[in-house]
DNA sequence: CGCTATATTGAAAACGCTTTCAGGAAGCGC
DNA sequence: GCGCTTCCTGAAAGCGTTTTCAATATAGCG
């Protein structure tokens, strides 16, 4: 069945029939609307009754072509695939509603292929005030000609390329990383740890990569190439991974996962080749989603505030749009969170 | 430290600027942008390296303005806070993506407190084409105003309201809680079932309620009202349904959660009571929520195609942007997946 | 009572783009 | 070659706001 729109809408009111229905000019509206400069009580109340009655909403559009402001700011994610985005959206978010501004989303903007003029900038000074960018989603040279152009943005999981002093807001992977190593090495006498390295190019991984060398070094155990792999931060990442060191025939004892996704897999492709966790390998992940405490075992990873990142990206950013200045780098800190996986005793009932 | 942006950025390139270095109208370069209108080679190549060399991006609010066509559509949901938006949101990002239309995400847009005249609807015509909303994220008599006005909406988990013949996407419930249920009580011997409500004037959960007391009814077993409980489509709604049942000492063999979510919290707090799952308890969900197949034992769930259904509102939603019409209803099927907090056996390795 | 400072208000210009309306050029048939 | 299409292009009128600038009215002061 079908349905259709009914007969032609009336239209919507504009800023003129409220002024006409209240007999004052279009300024006077405009003031009392956006509070912007003293009017008259009695005409006041006119003009807010007119607007009650016409249901009158100012057309965003028209607004931000005259104020200069779209009072929206963008979010570039990629894929939408996992479920870490549901933590970093609702920080976001939360942010956002403390102010006027809206928040518009684009997920996936790399797989666009070509160039289409029109939109080969999904979010930009055309469309919002300010941008949030997540990791590898927007590429150097464009973050740079944004920053040159003037255009607030803050970087989530990044760096900024050289030279362009753009706010950014991290993990302190590095430390995670050394501690989830020493927990290991000191704890549980693991010596060959394998490290899942994230996506290509994924500088927070580079980060745990650096820790996890760091931590080796400090216990004295020498590094072995042939124990990093790249996991993807994805379950089929984590589980291919496993299997190809299986097939390999790879000797290890532990394996730090890049993520708590490919610790998903990880321990799936390890029950399925009957290696027992924590007895045989141990298994810490990174990032601490909710899934991690439902794993079996119940997953040791480092627990990211992802959320507080959202948040503070966000807050950071209206900072930046009202004040034209914000804190350069924000590093969170990054808690281990014993679970069973790394082969600790669960809690006493 | 503190950053801020760098010298006074170089005002952003308009169309005038184009039409200026390409020596010809705004008129003509808005035609070869738009490709609205046939434009000569000649001319037409040096409008495009014109726009190359300055970098012009068209800004959306202007062209909103004058083409009367915001080229986004909205989407209302409830708080983030579920991972069962992330499914959703992959969907919808999906059809989206397909467009030339941007995506606008409001969340919980019922905890705003009061009313702002200038904000009372965070998405509508001012700022949209359309709008995807999401169960009860607006009121009813908004979306019959909307209507009215001829505004394009899809409803999504929601009939609308009566009378007003806006386009839906559902899951069948009332059938996937009668399999969940036929399957407890003929496979699994089970008598004694809770069902756990969602939250307050939820329409999935009353659907599911309903398909709850037909399995019943034809099974031949009474309704006992004792045993539907409110779960809230939350962890911590689903512990306390349980602790409550347990502290009021109701005899129960099985429990159907109103969402996967809730059932998370059914399970602990099943544990933590000692009752085992599934000897004495059998529990089944709805959604089949990634988490399902890592809880202990792995949770038999419905599974609702959650992506599908965020795909098909949004694609509906452009048909009816185009064409004026759309289907009117569609019911995605649902499907038990069997696994073992049911009862049923593991799969054999 | 005359004059200046103050408080409100309105007129009109911008904002950057789309689109209608015409005009000029080029192509066609005879 | 002439008149009529057919193409391509430009001028200009909005689109619905915000915001400056000036005007009017009121109040205060001596």
């Amino acid at each position: 069945m079908l349905t259709a729109a009914p007969r032609q809408a009336k239209q919507r009111p504009t800023i003129s029939d409220v002024a006409r229905l209240a007999g004052v000019s279009i300024a006077t509206v405009s003031r009392v609307v956006n509070e912007t400069a003293p009017v008259s009580d009695e005409v006041g109340e006119r003009v807010r009754s007119a607007i009650e009655l016409l249901g009158y909403t100012p057309h965003v559009a028209a607004r931000n072509l005259a104020g200069g402001r779209t009072a929206t700011i963008g979010l570039l994610l990629p894929e939408l695939s996992s479920s870490f985005f549901t933590p970093l959206l609702r920080g976001v978010e939360a942010a956002v509603r403390q102010t006027d501004y809206d928040l518009l989303i684009y997920a996936n903007p790399r797989t666009s292929q070509g160039y289409d003029t029109q939109r080969r900038q999904p979010i930009g000074v055309h469309n919002a005030d300010g941008m949030l960018i997540f990791s590898t989603t927007l590429e150097d040279q464009e973050i740079s000609r944004n920053w040159e152009h003037g255009f607030p943005m803050v970087l989530l999981h990044r760096l900024p390329p050289r030279g362009v002093n753009v706010p950014s807001v991290l993990f302190d992977n590095r430390s995670g990383a050394r501690l989830a190593i020493h927990h290991l090495i000191s704890v549980h006498n693991r010596r060959r740890i394998v490290f899942l390295h994230g996506p290509l190019g994924n500088q927070e991984s580079d980060e745990r990569e650096i820790g996890y060398r760091e931590a080796l070094q400090q216990q004295g155990i020498a590094f072995d190439p042939a124990l990093v792999r790249r996991g993807g931060f994805s379950e089929s990442g984590g589980y291919q991974a496993v299997q190809e060191l299986l097939r390999e025939g790879v000797a290890f004892d532990a394996i730090f996962s890049g993520d708590d996704e490919a610790a998903v897999g990880v321990l799936a492709a390890l029950r399925e080749a009957g290696r027992r966790v924590p007895a045989e390998v141990a298994v810490v992940g990174f990032d601490d989603l909710p899934v991690a405490q439902h794993l079996t075992p119940p997953l040791t990873t480092l627990r990211a505030p992802i959320e507080q990142a959202g948040y503070l990206a966000a807050t950071g950013l209206f900072t930046l749009l009202a004040s034209g200045e914000a804190d350069a780098q924000t590093v969170l800190p990054v808690e281990l969170v014993i679970r069973q996986s790394c082969g600790c005793a669960p809690p006493s009932p």
